[in-house]
DNA sequence: CGACGAGTTGAGCACGTTCAAATCGAGTGG
DNA sequence: CCACTCGATTTGAACGTGCTCAACTCGTCG
């Protein structure tokens, strides 16, 4: 069940202006009109990957840049006993591996059938170096990308285990409403619980008991296992922010 | 007692590598040849704050990009009742307020005596036109800043309280070792203990009581109040990567 | 239908918090 | 030079949120 039809990046309205963005790797967004983004697949290779599969991990030699097209991933990196941090979720239209290091720092994997194109370093420069204004634009959008990181640190700083959660979800939805370009009240959560403790720094224990609490006070419901709709969403988004009856 | 003297940015051996930037705002770093930060002075004006003193509340107006050059600041932001979430620190030679949204998303304030430049975003945009080279600089650097980012959220997700107070110090002394150029085994903390507390996402108690900890086990001393020697680097290292005797 | 993995629920525990008191240290005035 | 003050830091004891470990349920696929 991913978001978009493979077609997205030409298909998505453009100009969107990425004012919220949740925390996720570099990416070049719905501004590229449909013939620079036309050039851009005409350099790189497509790649499919099913759910679980890596697109690299930490430590290769950072090689190759990659635009997701379709499904979705997760990027996390591991401490030396088997703790892991979940450190973003990507979705079609995410660019990926632009960091100018040697080595990639953090493992990416496929959350479900995804579909990705990649380019060579090389391959992807000399495109950046054809479109003078794709720089300004990846400068952009990594400053944005600082920003949701920053906010992601007050919510793993800062929040409680309910806090989160509730903050998640409206990032997760106001994300799906970028990509698709509708508003919904539904959100999809192609990740496991595992991967939503873990990128919240909580168990999946946790996480499941915050979502009972969140369902039991009304704010969201439970369509399917993977699916949450959010019935008031003012009221989670008071949560979110850390406004409580306290 | 900051760092460096105020001639800083000229004086800093050019080149170095940037490997390892702990978390920050934007950095030009030292890469910058002299005359291109002197045509960048050029531009701007010069403040001096004093400790306590704001650079920018969150929520103003971003209207100016800033250079510190004397002194360190300190970035957070607030919750709904009170709970705060320090960001980042900055040192001289970081630039600060180069997102380009319409409002500045976090509180910056001055640690102790600073001096620091300012430029209209005119300016500053002037600037980068004028210097080609600088775009690039600036996206490469806020792809180290992103890295940094996602090492603060394994920080904050998923590690323990002695670990976390482990890589700060670490994260602070290559971050002098780069500033000054030279390797030392005293690490200066202009900050409080509840600054560093809501770095690390704890409180200002646990955060002594880390110390008091690192320090009987031998891996550092208090050599004053705001100054910490690295005893044992090598260990200290283990501990903050998260291999423990365990 | 049975088996397996993912998710949920429950009980006890631990790490870090909270609240309170003691100590330290820098600055001030006698 | 020392006494005093005030804030920052350290230390102590009780508490609580979220973790751990275990049992149970659900959903999916053979």
């Amino acid at each position: 069940m991913p978001y978009t039809p493979s077609g997205a990046l030409t298909d998505l309205p453009a100009g969107h202006p990425c004012e919220t963005c949740p925390v996720r790797p570099i990416t070049i967004c719905r501004s590229q009109t449909p013939d620079v983004l036309a050039d851009l697949r005409r350099l790189g290779s497509m790649q499919k990957l099913e759910a679980g599969q890596p697109v690299f991990h930490e430590g290769d030699p950072a090689r190759r840049v990659f635009m997701l097209t379709f499904g979705s991933l997760k990027i996390y990196t591991l401490l030396g006993d088997g703790r892991r941090q979940v450190t973003g979720f990507m979705f079609p239209g995410d660019f990926l591996g632009i960091s100018l290091e040697g080595e990639y720092s953090f493992t990416v994997e496929a959350l479900n059938s995804a579909e990705l194109w990649w380019f060579s370093r090389d391959a992807f420069a000399r495109f950046i170096a054809d479109h003078p204004t794709v720089e300004h634009e990846l400068y952009r959008l990594s400053a944005h990308e600082l920003a949701a990181a920053q906010q992601q640190m007050v919510l793993l700083g800062r929040k409680t285990a309910a806090e989160r959660l509730a903050s998640f979800f409206l990032d997760l939805q106001r994300r799906q409403e970028r990509v698709t370009g509708v508003s919904e009240r539904n959100v999809d959560l192609p990740m496991s619980r595992l991967d939503i403790a873990d990128y919240l720094g909580l168990t999946k224990e946790t996480v499941s008991r915050m979502l009972a609490d969140l369902r039991q006070r009304g704010l969201i419901r439970l369509a399917q296992q993977n699916r949450v709709e959010v019935l008031d969403r003012e009221r989670l988004e008071e949560v979110a922010a850390g406004y409580e009856g306290d």
